[in-house]
DNA sequence: TAAAGTATGTGGTAATAACCACATTTTCGG
DNA sequence: CCGAAAATGTGGTTATTACCACATACTTTA
């Protein structure tokens, strides 16, 4: 493998060769090809490691509505990908990753991380935890504010939480002023959305408690 | 100090007594009183550490114009605040932070985490910047598409863009398309705001270079 | 240089949300 | 249980934006 590439990846900054080597081998670092247009990871996966892009280009795509895609980010040589999700284990991701063209990605194995178990290993891990969380708790907000109308952003957020809670009745933590700051909206306007939501069968609630009505969301015309 | 409490917080999960002392020890720890009403932090400021709410609560605000106030986020006792700044530690405050209750603010020096010179501490730091940076690409965002109008958002972003560069005349890294996906609005209706905000003498412009003509914006120096 | 293709700007229209004033419901302290 | 205060919902109006069709400018390349 070519190191002097990786050493121009921010990862190893301030890495000598042997700390490089090193840190590849305990990280079980592998190289994975991947063709234009293939995904390397798809919505709902956990992610398997910190992904380094070595050459080529990948790039962060929203997966909602086939034919509506939108591409969030775009990753290029020396860039990394899937940290957050990587970090948070358990996380699901909510974004599809896909080659942009032929390209060969580095993978690293986080849990290495957890190394020696000094207080300063801990104190990181923790740090690093804590970023990866806040990371995570922004791109979801960005998600869901994205949408132009109030119904979309609302139905958004409402699918979000109830996969999370794996059921379509739930609570949620936002009053309606919260819940209206949280999407960018007046909330006046949010209440109105919301009634005329329930009105179209869409969704019911009461206070926090919403249940989520989908009848069938393979519905969109061509 | 009340160490019971301390092991509550994220950054301390898994350690135990004596690791906990020498993290202390080692990251200068050292405890802040504040009033509330009082800022511990103000715009433009570069963060001293990260912190960690040992009692009361703190509140994260948008420092826009004052009265036009708003909340940005609310930390209670065991959560921990400013420490992507604290991580990036160029990069000035975009927020101010205030004591919403009397408070104990426990700060933590984060270079004491560059500790021994190892490649797993190398590694983690790098981690972290890269957290760090993208999480201040997220919340940067987020501030740019909270206000309601395309015009106050383009202000929003020129403004910080102008801030960075130290200069009112610079070059943006967008297209048009894609700074209309930056700011989460449509093309049209932002070519035709730019067009009327270079008419109300707002701004200059051509292709992507931008002139901020704001005759009031040095209210960041005290 | 011409032609094709891409990026950017403009006009008009319909849809949408912000905004305001106020009604109704819920929560909470006494 | 009451009344006050906070939270939530409703109606109507206006401002703003999305959306569409198309004009113009700027790039690329054959």
């Amino acid at each position: 493998m070519n190191t002097e590439m990786l050493k121009t990846v921010s990862l190893f900054q301030g890495m000598n060769e042997s700390e490089l080597h090193a840190c590849l081998d305990a990280l079980q670092a592998h190289v994975q090809h991947c063709r234009r247009g293939r995904l390397l990871l798809c919505a709902g996966d956990t992610a398997p490691g910190i992904g380094i892009v070595l050459s080529g280009s990948i790039t962060i795509e929203q997966s909602t509505l086939p034919g509506d895609l939108s591409v969030l980010s775009h990753v290029g040589s020396g860039g990394i990908f899937a940290e957050t999700y990587a970090l948070l284990q358990t996380v699901p991701l909510m974004v599809d990753v896909r080659a942009n063209e032929d390209c060969e990605i580095l993978w690293l194995a986080v849990r290495s991380l957890y190394g020696n178990g000094s207080w300063q290993n801990k104190l990181n891990v923790n740090l690093l935890k804590v970023c990866a969380g806040k990371n995570l708790a922004l791109s979801e907000r960005s998600f869901h504010t994205a949408p132009k109308t109030i119904r979309a952003r609302v139905l958004s957020y409402l699918s979000a939480e109830a996969l999370r809670r794996r059921s379509n009745d739930f609570e949620i933590p936002f009053s309606r002023q919260q819940l209206a700051d949280y999407l960018n909206v007046e909330r006046t306007a949010l209440s109105k959305e919301l009634g005329k939501m329930q009105k179209d069968g869409l969704i019911q609630f009461r206070g926090r408690r919403f249940r989520l009505c989908m009848h069938d969301y393979h519905r969109h015309s061509v």
